[in-house]
Parts: C-alpha cells; structure tokens; sequence
DNA sequence: CACGTCACG
DNA sequence: ACGTACGTGACGTGT
C-alpha cells in the first residue's frame, strides 16, 4: 500500500501566502488558499499516485505537547480572518472527494502523519508525507518519504537527500531543533547555539543525551560549553517539545484510507460556486444531471439547405474548424460548405453563437457579412465577470451551473448554448448591463473583425533594411561591452548580466528582484556616469529589443497580402480596454526617435491615406465628468494646457509664470492621480523627496476637493461591495479589497480609483468606433478603421475623400457622448503612421 | 513556464 | 514595517 499524507493546516498556509493574487468568488467568498490548496494537492497526487490518503489538521485547543507551556503559541500568529474562513471549505472539499479528514483533540497535524508513518512503517507500506514544514522530516525513513513543499518546488526527501542536505539522520533533527531552538513553535534551544554550532554538535554527538554525557571531556571551547551546561534544562524540554508524537489514538489501518466514491453532484457545485473551473476540468467533472430541469438532448445530424436557411428566424449556431453546426429545434444541421456557409451568415435569420468576431472574419474574406447577430455568449460572460481566464462554452456552463452536453459528442457545444444563453441573459438584465451588451459590446465585434480583416500595410522592405541597420549597431555595442567586461558573456541574459556589473566590475547595487541584482532601465540611467559600458548597454537593449520585437516579429506576421492583421481582443482585459495581439499593434514605440522610425514602416496603400485621430487626455477629462470638480472643469473649458493648468494651480502660481519643470512634475501629478496616487512613487518618477511628493499631492486634492470626493466615495463603495463601475454601467470585482493584507488591500484601492476611469475612456472609444465605423459605411466612404490604440483611432481611406474621414473621426469622437468637458480630438493625416502622428 | 525586461496607452 | 503607481503583450533566458 502507498499512502498519501497530507498536513492540512501547512499546506493550506503556503497556499495561502503563496499565491500573490487575492481570489475571490462572486459573494466574496475568498477562495486563493483553497485554490493553492487543491492545486498542490492535485499535482502531488499525480507524482505519488497512492492508494490511499490521508489530510491532517491541527485542532484549535491547545495541545498535548504544549499544554505545558503557558505562553503557548506566543509568537504565532492566529490566522487571518480570510484564511480561517477557507479552512472548512477544503475540509468540505475533501470529503466530497471520498478523502478522509482527521483530526483529535490534543494533537497537531503533524503528531497525526508520524502516527500514520509510524504505522506504515510497521506493516512495510509506503507513506509519502506531504507539507510545508520541515519539522515532519524527522519522520523520514525507508518506508516514509516527506515531500516538502515550497513556494517554488516540491522537494522529495528520502534518508539520502536529507543525509545529503544535512549530514545526520532525520531522527536526530529533533536533537538538533532541541539546540537551536525553533522561535516559531516556541521552542526555546539552547542560549546562544545556533543553526551552525547545532549542526556541528549533532553531527559529532549525534542526540543531546550522548552529548551531555560527553561534552565535559571533549574538546569544544569554553564558551561552547558554558552554553551547554546553562542550557541544559531547556534543551531537555525542547527535545520533547521538537518530538512528534507517534502514539495519537486515530484509526491506523491503511487501507481504511483509501478514498471513498467521490459526490460528484456536491463536489460540482461547490467548486462551481468557488468558480474553480480549471479544478473542475482536471477532475473531469460535469454538471451533473438534474432530476426536474434536465432532459437529454437528443439530436439528429442532417446537411444544412438553403431551404433550411429560409425557413430560419432564429436560431443557435457554432462554427468549428470551418464546419457550421445551426440549431433548429431537435435538429443539428451542418455544412462544411462555404456557400452555404456564407449564405447562413448573411441571411436574415436572428443569430446567438460564441467567438462571432471568427465568423465575421470568415464572412469578411468572402467579402460578405454576419447578418443579425443578436448574442455572442462569450461577450457576455465576460461582461458578467471581466476577469475570467476563458470564455469558453464549457467554462461558462460551469460557471453558470448549466449542463454541459459532453455526451453530445461534438455537438456538445451547441447543444449546451441555448440555457447558457437564458441564464447570461437574465443576469446581464439584473446586473444592469444589457445596455453596455447590446448597444456597444455585441455591435463592437463587427467593427473589430473588419478592422483586422482590413489590416495594415507594411514596407517589408523597409523593415527588413531597418533590421540590418540594427544588427550592425548590435555587433558594435557587443564589442564594446565584451571589451569592457574583459570576456564574452550573454548580454541579453540578465544574471550574466548582473555579475559582470555587480561582481566583477564591482559597481554599486541599485536595486534587487527577488532572484538577483536588478539591471533594467532605471538601474542604468543611474549607473550611466559610473563607467562607460553602461551606455553601451543601454544602446544594447534598446537596438535588440526593437530588432527582436518589432523588426523580426512584424516580419513574421505579414501576411501574403503585404498587411499585417492583428487580432483584437474583447475579453481580455479587467478595465473594458481591448487588447491586441500577433503581434501587439497597441505597443508600437513612439517614445525615442530611433523607435518612432517603425512607425514609417506603416504605411497607406496607393491612391489612400492614413488619417489618424486621438483624444487629448481623455481620462483626465473623465475624471473631471465624473467627479464634477469645478476647477477641473473651468480649466478644460477654457480650453487652457491642463498639465500648466494644474501646475498652476499646486504652486499657486499665475500660469504665465509656470515654467517647464512645474509642468513636468503636475503632469506626473496628474497621472498619478489616474493611477491611484501614492507619494512614494510619485516621488520616485519625478525625482524628488517623498515629502515633497506628498505636499504635491495634498495641494492637488486641496485645490480639486471633488476629485479627492471621488475617490474616496469609490474606495468606500468597493469596499462595502467589492465592485467598481464605469459611466456605462461596465463592472468590475476587485477582490484585492478584501485582503487582509495590507499591500494587497492597498493595491485594491488604486485598483478602484483607475478602473472607472480608463473603463469609460475605453467605453467612450468604442461607442466613437462603432458610430465611425456605421457613418462610413453609410456615407459610403472609401475608408476604414484599420487600428485602436486605446485612444486613438486609424483610418485607412482613399486620397480622394480624406477629408470626409477626418471629419467623420472629428465629429464621432468629440461628440460621442455629453460631457461635463469638452473632449479635444487631434486629427491629422499622412502616407505613413510616422507622418500622421505630428 | 516563471521571471525580468521593455514597448505602448 | 511592510512595498508601491493603472492597464496590456512579446521576447529571451534559465529552471
């Protein structure tokens, strides 16, 4: 027999503070340590593959072996509220996994896994030991091997490896913590003896016993000794405190361990309601049947017709691996047929499917169109909860506590979407979103699918010569720095790096991460007058990263039509932004001239023009809408330089008299704002005290109280109710208030004041993106949106009727929605993406 | 696959 | 006394 034995209570504390995020469920149930949990617990499994397993858990009284101590458990502390209210949940978790959960009065968890090992290895069974705390070591023998689990790793220690690591036996761990002592369990060792002298002393005496009855007689220093003899009481005591006992009264029998069946229908829907669907997914669980509301669906195959197509008014369809699955009543009907495809999709027919923006696309290559699309239940779910990791149909039906049709086949899919659909429906209503779901996000896709079915024209050329300009600057800044540095080395490895400068060059450490010296952008600058390889590494990174990134990278991603389509996504961020990838058109550089020089690469084809518009701080102008501030207000209506504006305003001076490095330190002011605002970082950016940075900052909230309102009004809210919302009504749950930790509960906070800002600067752009998108096309324009970069639109249009372009981006943009401000578009135009931004 | 780094808004 | 801006995506290194 193989059993597994799991120390409830430790791993349950790694899990807890191991993960750095802060999950929680809808009901703000935390759930991090229960997922860290089953996550460890489920990757163990798989290694060990026991054939029975036990979980451990400390009682809460005080126990046997420290009753004694009256200061019990003095320098541990209780467990955090968010902690303690997971415990049941795992216990609960386990047993409806047929596992079962011991505890007794009296012991700890560990006392109970060496009366499990102890008796495994009496009968010849195998016990793998599984925890955080290196105390079970002790127990370690040829039939018990502990997996000590780190934050990192799990550590398999067998006799060898813990011979290996520290060179006495497991047992006589406990003779060694006896003399070192252990502050975390209140152990007190032996005064004065630590971590080396220990390991010494047991290697040479083995046990404390064989020690005190030597050690007069060997040859150990005076002090040594002195130590001992004055510690001799305590480390009596500490040995029996640092024992695990092996004697708790619980029922040894392995095979009584071995799991029961599993409740799968329970086990479901608390997971579910835990919103652990990758647990669920690895333990292959489906929601299981329900005797009142479930029927299995059974259908029929039959071969998609234009008959078919007419007679449909609405219907659910799916469209995998270019074969089209439409579902009429009790029917599936198919088609690989790209004809009939293409006709499905352009009949009038009323449509829900998920990922419509793929089947846009696919319309789009045919120069056709989706026509009717009424519900994407991808865009819904991630309305519903925008911080999904998929939205998949499976995931969802878990999530929603729909029957997800796996005994379909392949028509699983779009079998399960029509309940999935009601119940994503009838929650977008009573979350108030069905406003921000029809009227923005579901005409979004449209928009989108066109602009990366429309793409962007590169000079390959261009690039490509681009690309070897950098290489040759790329071999001259190596040779420089394997100059300086006296070898070759990889620069692009930052711990080879890091020992050039920090060891072998002996320059001063800025900063660390934590595996090593820290040597990114602002290490550099700092070092820049300490020795000249500096520079030449800054000019390093900056050619490698522009040749890797941008030049090899956009090279890979044109297409044969001489245009790069980027794929925008719509269900990827927390704030309502879309996102961009392969390659990320969103991150193009513009910042340093040597970088902006991509942005000729861009280009319009013949006879069109690229006509670029972009919003003028927009989100400062949200902010300013959302909290009414007046001065705020007075400063963007007259139309005035808001950076001067502010300056103005925190050094109370005239704005005649702001010069440009007041203006430079209230723009960071400004961003900071948007961002959360902390001292210490403002400090940092602006290079100045974290005194000054905070005055800065209380001058601000001073001169704009409602501002300061706002924001306090918001954190308030979202701790109250865990959820911010834009001026769209857009949601977003931030479970990081929550936490009871304080970093965590503070970067919750900045959380909530950002999010309602950029998500209705995002909402804004796309209500301007799908009125530009309809007016061109109404207007019969030849031009069209070809990128969003947060906020700035492209269009891609005819020399001809240019000026109708900008108009349309002019107008849609700045009067996309009424405002408490103006909002201030910039529009120009030229042949390249570098020229049309100037 | 995590980390450090760096490109953008 | 903590460790610090918000939101993304891609690349190279090293485990």
């Amino acid at each position: 027999m193989k059993l597994l034995a799991i120390d409830g209570n430790s791993i349950l504390h790694r899990a807890f503070y191991g993960i750095k995020q802060t999950l929680s469920n809808k009901n703000g149930v935390p759930t991090s340590a229960v997922f860290g949990f089953m996550n460890i617990y489920l990757k163990n499994l798989n290694v060990v593959n026991p054939d029975a397993v036990a979980v451990a858990f400390d009682r809460s009284e005080p126990t046997f072996r420290h009753e004694a101590v009256s200061s019990y458990k003095a320098n541990r502390h209780g467990m955090p509220d968010d902690l303690a209210e997971q415990l049941p949940i795992v216990k609960k978790l386990l047993s409806l996994m047929g596992i079962k959960v011991t505890d007794y009065a009296g012991y700890e968890a560990d006392d109970i896994l060496g009366t499990l090992a102890r008796a495994c290895s009496q009968n010849g069974d195998q016990c793998f030991i599984l925890t955080g705390d290196r105390d079970s070591l002790q127990l370690i023998n040829e039939n018990v091997t502990v997996m000590l689990t780190t934050n990192k790793e799990t550590i398999q220690y067998t006799p060898e490896r813990f011979f290996a690591d520290y060179g006495f036996q497991p047992i006589n761990l406990i003779d060694y913590k006896a003399l070192m002592g252990d502050s975390s369990d209140n152990i007190s060792g032996v005064a004065g003896i630590g971590e080396k002298t220990a390991s010494t002393l047991i290697k040479e005496f083995t046990t404390i016993e064989n020690l005190y009855e030597n050690y007069q007689n060997s040859g150990l220093t005076k002090g040594v000794k002195t130590k001992l003899e004055k510690g001799a009481e305590s480390a009596r005591e500490s040995k029996w405190l640092a024992t695990i006992c092996c004697e708790v009264p619980i029922d040894t029998v392995v095979e009584h361990y071995i799991p029961a069946e599993p409740d799968n229908e329970s086990l479901y829907s608390l997971l579910a309601e835990l919103e652990m669907f990758k647990v669920l997914d690895k333990l292959s669980l489906i929601m299981p049947e329900k005797p009142e509301d479930f029927q299995p669906i059974e259908v029929t195959e039959i071969s998609l017709t234009n008959e078919i197509i007419n007679s449909l008014t609405e219907c659910v369809y799916t469209f995998e691996k270019n074969k089209l699955y439409v579902l009429n009543n009790d029917t599936v009907c198919t088609t690989t047929d790209s004809d009939i495809i293409i006709k499905f999709l352009a009949s009038p027919c009323a449509k829900s499917t998920d990922n419509a923006k793929s089947h846009y696309r696919y319309a789009m290559l045919k120069n056709s169109n989706v026509n009717n699309l009424k519900n994407d239940v991808s865009i819904g779910g991630y309305l519903l909860n925008a911080s999904g990791t998929d939205y998949t149909i499976k995931t969802l039906c878990a999530e929603y506590g729909v029957h997800y049709y796996v005994e379909n086949g392949i028509f699983a899919d779009i079998v399960s979407i029509p309940a999935l659909l009601k119940k994503i429906r009838e929650f977008i209503e009573t979350e108030n979103l069905m406003s921000l779901y029809e009227n923005i996000e579901i005409p979004l896709i449209e928009v989108l699918a066109s602009m990366e079915d429309a793409g962007v024209k590169v000079d390959k050329q261009g690039v490509e010569d681009f690309g070897e300009f950098l290489s040759v600057m790329i071999s001259d800044a190596k040779k420089k720095i394997y100059n300086r540095a006296g070898h070759l080395f990889n620069i692009s490895s930052p711990k080879q790096l890091a020992t050039v400068l920090f060891e072998e060059m002996r320059l001063p450490v800025i900063k660390k991460t934590k595996t090593g010296y820290s040597t990114n952008a602002d290490v550099l600058e700092e070092l820049r007058d300490k020795d000249p390889i500096i520079e030449d590494i800054i000019n390093y990174r900056q050619y490698t990263k522009l040749n890797s990134t941008y030049v090899e990278g956009l090279i890979d991603k044109i297409s044969p039509d001489g245009r790069i389509h980027t794929s925008f996504r719509q269900t990827e961020t927390r704030t309502g932004r879309i996102s961009s990838t392969e390659p990320n058109m969103q991150n193009i550089p513009v910042r340093t001239e040597l970088g902006r020089h991509m942005r000729k690469f861009f280009i319009a084809d013949e006879n069109k023009i690229l006509v670029d518009a972009d919003y003028s701080q927009i989100e400062l102008r949200v902010m300013a809408h959302l909290c009414g501030d007046r001065n705020m207000m007075t400063a963007f209506n007259s139309g005035e330089d808001i950076h001067t504006s502010t300056a103005s305003q925190v050094f109370d001076v005239p704005p005649i008299m702001v010069n440009s490095e007041m203006r430079s330190a209230a723009k960071a002011v400004n961003f900071g704002i948007i961002y959360g605002i902390g001292a210490f970082s403002l400090a940092k950016d602006i290079n100045t005290s974290r005194e000054q940075a905070e005055q800065y900052i209380n001058s601000y909230l001073e001169r704009y109280p409602k501002v300061k309102k706002f924001m306090d009004d918001t954190v308030d809210n979202a701790m109250k109710t865990g959820i911010v919302t834009t001026m769209f009504g857009r949601k977003r749950r931030i479970s990081e208030i929550m936490s009871s930790n304080k970093i965590q509960q503070s970067a919750g906070k900045r959380i909530a004041m950002n999010t309602p800002v950029q998500g209705t600067a995002a909402d804004l752009i796309k209500i301007a993106m799908i009125n530009v998108y309809n007016r061109l096309k109404t207007e019969n324009i030849n031009a069209r949106l070809i990128l969003q970069v947060h906020d700035e639109l492209i269009i891609e249009s005819d020399i001809s009727c240019a000026e109708h372009a900008v108009t349309i981006l002019r107008e849609e943009m700045q009067n996309v929605h009424e405002m408490k401000v103006p909002l201030a578009v910039d529009v120009s135009k030229g042949k390249s993406w570098y020229e049309a931004k100037e």
